[in-house]
DNA sequence: CGGATTTGACCGGCGC
DNA sequence: GCGCCGGTCAAATCCG
Protein backbone atom coordinates (compact mmCIF):
# COMPACT_ATOMS: atom_id res chain seq x y z
CA UNK A 1 0.00 0.00 0.00
CA UNK A 2 2.94 1.96 -0.61
CA UNK A 3 3.25 2.22 -3.96
CA UNK A 4 0.72 4.83 -5.17
CA UNK A 5 1.74 4.34 -8.85
CA UNK A 6 -1.14 2.34 -9.82
CA UNK A 7 -3.55 5.56 -8.83
CA UNK A 8 -2.38 6.43 -12.03
CA UNK A 9 -1.47 4.14 -15.01
CA UNK A 10 -2.55 7.52 -16.88
CA UNK A 11 -2.68 10.57 -17.08
CA UNK A 12 -3.08 13.27 -20.22
CA UNK A 13 -5.16 15.42 -22.25
CA UNK A 14 -8.34 14.08 -23.03
CA UNK A 15 -9.13 15.45 -26.71
CA UNK A 16 -5.40 16.41 -27.47
CA UNK A 17 -3.52 14.68 -30.16
CA UNK A 18 -0.66 15.36 -29.02
CA UNK A 19 0.48 14.11 -25.59
CA UNK A 20 1.50 16.53 -22.92
CA UNK A 21 4.97 16.72 -24.53
CA UNK A 22 7.37 19.23 -23.21
CA UNK A 23 10.61 18.13 -21.60
CA UNK A 24 10.32 15.44 -19.55
CA UNK A 25 13.95 15.86 -18.68
CA UNK A 26 14.24 18.87 -16.28
CA UNK A 27 12.09 16.76 -13.81
CA UNK A 28 15.10 17.00 -11.06
CA UNK A 29 14.47 20.29 -11.07
CA UNK A 30 10.87 20.40 -10.63
CA UNK A 31 11.36 17.63 -7.89
CA UNK A 32 13.81 20.42 -5.85
CA UNK A 33 11.32 22.74 -7.11
CA UNK A 34 8.85 21.27 -5.00
CA UNK A 35 10.44 21.32 -2.26
CA UNK A 36 11.72 24.21 -2.50
CA UNK A 37 8.42 25.74 -2.43
CA UNK A 38 7.22 23.60 0.75
CA UNK A 39 9.13 25.95 2.92
CA UNK A 40 7.20 29.13 1.89
CA UNK A 41 4.73 28.66 -0.91
CA UNK A 42 1.23 28.10 0.03
CA UNK A 43 0.21 25.01 -1.19
CA UNK A 44 2.85 22.52 1.48
CA UNK A 45 3.95 23.61 4.95
CA UNK A 46 2.47 26.30 5.90
CA UNK A 47 0.37 25.16 8.79
CA UNK A 48 -0.75 22.53 10.36
CA UNK A 49 -1.35 20.46 7.04
CA UNK A 50 2.34 19.90 6.55
CA UNK A 51 2.46 17.83 3.75
CA UNK A 52 6.01 17.09 4.41
CA UNK A 53 7.34 15.12 1.64
CA UNK A 54 8.58 11.28 2.01
CA UNK A 55 12.02 11.67 2.91
CA UNK A 56 14.09 10.28 -0.02
CA UNK A 57 17.31 9.59 -1.02
CA UNK A 58 18.53 11.35 -4.09
CA UNK A 59 19.09 7.84 -5.44
CA UNK A 60 15.26 7.10 -4.88
CA UNK A 61 14.30 9.83 -6.33
CA UNK A 62 16.41 8.80 -9.78
CA UNK A 63 14.84 5.51 -9.34
CA UNK A 64 11.32 7.56 -9.54
CA UNK A 65 12.24 9.58 -11.92
CA UNK A 66 13.24 6.33 -14.17
CA UNK A 67 9.91 5.61 -13.51
CA UNK A 68 7.48 7.79 -14.53
CA UNK A 69 8.36 11.12 -14.32
CA UNK A 70 7.85 13.66 -11.14
CA UNK A 71 5.77 11.86 -8.89
CA UNK A 72 5.69 12.53 -4.90
CA UNK A 73 3.87 10.84 -2.87
CA UNK A 74 2.41 12.16 0.51
CA UNK A 75 1.14 10.40 3.44
CA UNK A 76 -0.42 12.88 5.31
CA UNK A 77 -3.62 12.20 7.44
CA UNK A 78 -5.74 15.13 7.11
CA UNK A 79 -8.12 14.00 10.08
CA UNK A 80 -11.57 15.53 9.92
CA UNK A 81 -12.10 15.06 13.31
CA UNK A 82 -15.64 15.83 14.14
CA UNK A 83 -17.65 12.98 12.48
CA UNK A 84 -20.44 15.04 11.50
CA UNK A 85 -22.83 12.57 10.91
CA UNK A 86 -22.55 9.29 13.21
CA UNK A 87 -19.12 8.75 13.69
CA UNK A 88 -18.50 7.41 10.47
CA UNK A 89 -15.63 9.36 8.31
CA UNK A 90 -13.11 9.74 11.10
CA UNK A 91 -10.72 7.97 8.86
CA UNK A 92 -7.49 9.76 8.25
CA UNK A 93 -7.42 10.66 4.65
CA UNK A 94 -4.24 10.27 3.08
CA UNK A 95 -3.28 12.73 0.51
CA UNK A 96 -1.35 11.81 -3.23
CA UNK A 97 0.11 15.10 -4.59
CA UNK A 98 1.75 14.05 -7.87
CA UNK A 99 3.39 16.88 -10.49
CA UNK A 100 2.96 16.81 -13.95
CA UNK A 101 4.32 18.97 -17.04
CA UNK A 102 1.02 19.82 -19.01
CA UNK A 103 0.05 22.87 -21.54
CA UNK A 104 -3.35 22.23 -19.83
CA UNK A 105 -4.76 22.02 -16.33
CA UNK A 106 -7.71 19.25 -16.67
CA UNK A 107 -5.62 15.89 -16.67
CA UNK A 108 -8.10 13.61 -17.50
CA UNK A 109 -7.35 10.09 -15.39
CA UNK A 110 -10.38 8.10 -16.27
CA UNK A 111 -12.70 9.22 -13.91
CA UNK A 112 -15.30 11.92 -13.89
CA UNK A 113 -15.13 14.29 -12.04
CA UNK A 114 -17.11 17.44 -10.81
CA UNK A 115 -15.70 20.53 -10.18
CA UNK A 116 -17.08 21.91 -6.93
CA UNK A 117 -14.75 24.93 -6.12
CA UNK A 118 -12.46 27.36 -7.56
CA UNK A 119 -10.12 29.59 -5.06
CA UNK A 120 -7.24 31.70 -5.42
CA UNK A 121 -4.33 31.01 -3.54
CA UNK A 122 -1.18 32.99 -1.68
CA UNK A 123 1.69 32.80 -2.98
CA UNK A 124 0.45 31.59 -6.42
CA UNK A 125 -1.11 33.82 -9.27
CA UNK A 126 -3.16 31.17 -10.19
CA UNK A 127 -6.33 30.00 -8.83
CA UNK A 128 -6.79 26.11 -7.16
CA UNK A 129 -9.31 24.39 -8.56
CA UNK A 130 -11.50 21.33 -6.31
CA UNK A 131 -12.94 18.44 -8.04
CA UNK A 132 -15.26 15.27 -6.49
CA UNK A 133 -15.74 11.87 -7.96
CA UNK A 134 -19.14 12.08 -9.06
CA UNK A 135 -19.34 8.26 -8.98
CA UNK A 136 -22.23 7.61 -7.27
CA UNK A 137 -20.88 7.04 -3.07
CA UNK A 138 -17.88 7.70 -4.35
CA UNK A 139 -15.76 10.74 -2.13
CA UNK A 140 -12.76 10.85 -3.55
CA UNK A 141 -11.32 14.17 -4.15
CA UNK A 142 -8.73 15.57 -5.87
CA UNK A 143 -7.42 19.78 -6.26
CA UNK A 144 -5.40 21.30 -9.44
CA UNK A 145 -3.07 23.82 -9.12
CA UNK A 146 -0.48 25.36 -11.20
CA UNK A 147 2.68 26.50 -10.06
CA UNK A 148 3.56 30.47 -10.50
CA UNK A 149 6.77 29.22 -10.57
CA UNK A 150 6.94 27.48 -13.59
CA UNK A 151 3.67 27.42 -15.20
CA UNK A 152 4.45 24.34 -17.25
CA UNK A 153 4.01 22.38 -13.68
CA UNK A 154 0.46 21.64 -12.41
CA UNK A 155 0.05 19.79 -8.93
CA UNK A 156 -2.96 17.62 -8.65
CA UNK A 157 -3.75 16.34 -5.19
CA UNK A 158 -5.95 13.54 -4.75
CA UNK A 159 -7.81 12.63 -1.57
CA UNK A 160 -9.08 8.88 -1.13
CA UNK A 161 -9.23 6.23 -3.13
CA UNK A 162 -11.53 4.94 -5.58
CA UNK A 163 -13.72 1.59 -5.23
CA UNK A 164 -15.36 1.47 -8.13
CA UNK A 165 -14.10 0.77 -12.03
CA UNK A 166 -13.13 3.41 -14.25
CA UNK A 167 -16.33 5.56 -16.11
CA UNK A 168 -14.75 5.91 -19.09
CA UNK A 169 -14.47 3.24 -21.90
CA UNK A 170 -10.83 2.87 -22.40
CA UNK A 171 -10.99 0.57 -25.47
CA UNK A 172 -9.39 3.07 -27.41
CA UNK A 173 -6.05 1.87 -26.99
CA UNK A 174 -4.46 4.16 -29.72
CA UNK A 175 -5.44 6.91 -27.15
CA UNK A 176 -4.02 4.86 -24.55
CA UNK A 177 -0.26 4.10 -25.92
CA UNK A 178 -0.34 7.79 -26.88
CA UNK A 179 -0.44 8.78 -23.46
CA UNK A 180 2.40 5.95 -22.79
CA UNK A 181 4.25 7.64 -24.58
CA UNK A 182 4.58 10.69 -22.35
CA UNK A 183 6.42 8.37 -19.60
CA UNK A 184 8.81 6.41 -22.35
CA UNK A 185 11.67 8.61 -23.63
CA UNK A 186 12.86 6.09 -25.61
C1' DC B 1 -34.24 19.54 -19.73
C1' DG B 2 -30.48 17.59 -16.98
C1' DG B 3 -26.07 17.60 -15.56
C1' DA B 4 -21.72 20.26 -15.05
C1' DT B 5 -19.54 24.99 -13.87
C1' DT B 6 -19.16 29.25 -11.94
C1' DT B 7 -18.72 32.12 -8.17
C1' DG B 8 -19.65 34.53 -3.97
C1' DA B 9 -21.17 33.20 0.58
C1' DC B 10 -20.41 30.49 4.38
C1' DC B 11 -17.90 27.76 7.90
C1' DG B 12 -14.54 25.75 10.99
C1' DG B 13 -9.77 25.78 12.52
C1' DC B 14 -5.90 28.15 13.89
C1' DG B 15 -2.79 32.08 15.01
C1' DC B 16 -2.36 36.28 17.05
C1' DG C 1 -12.29 36.81 20.69
C1' DC C 2 -11.35 38.22 16.12
C1' DG C 3 -9.79 37.85 11.64
C1' DC C 4 -7.46 35.27 8.16
C1' DC C 5 -7.36 31.31 5.33
C1' DG C 6 -8.34 27.04 3.08
C1' DG C 7 -12.13 24.31 1.89
C1' DT C 8 -17.04 23.54 0.75
C1' DC C 9 -21.91 24.77 -0.39
C1' DA C 10 -25.36 26.14 -3.33
C1' DA C 11 -27.87 29.20 -6.35
C1' DA C 12 -27.46 30.92 -10.76
C1' DT C 13 -25.79 30.01 -15.07
C1' DC C 14 -24.09 27.52 -18.95
C1' DC C 15 -24.11 24.00 -22.39
C1' DG C 16 -25.10 19.62 -24.83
Amino acid sequence: MERFQILFPFASTRSSDHPVSSSMTDNSHILSDFKADSTSSGFLGSKKESYHLVPRTSSEINKDLNSQGARVGIGSPTELKAAKKKGEKKVRKPRYAFQTRSQVDILDDGYRWRKYGQKAVKNNKFPRSYYRCTYQGCTVKKQVQRLTRDEGVVVTTYEGMHSHPIEKSNDNFEHILSQMQIYTPF
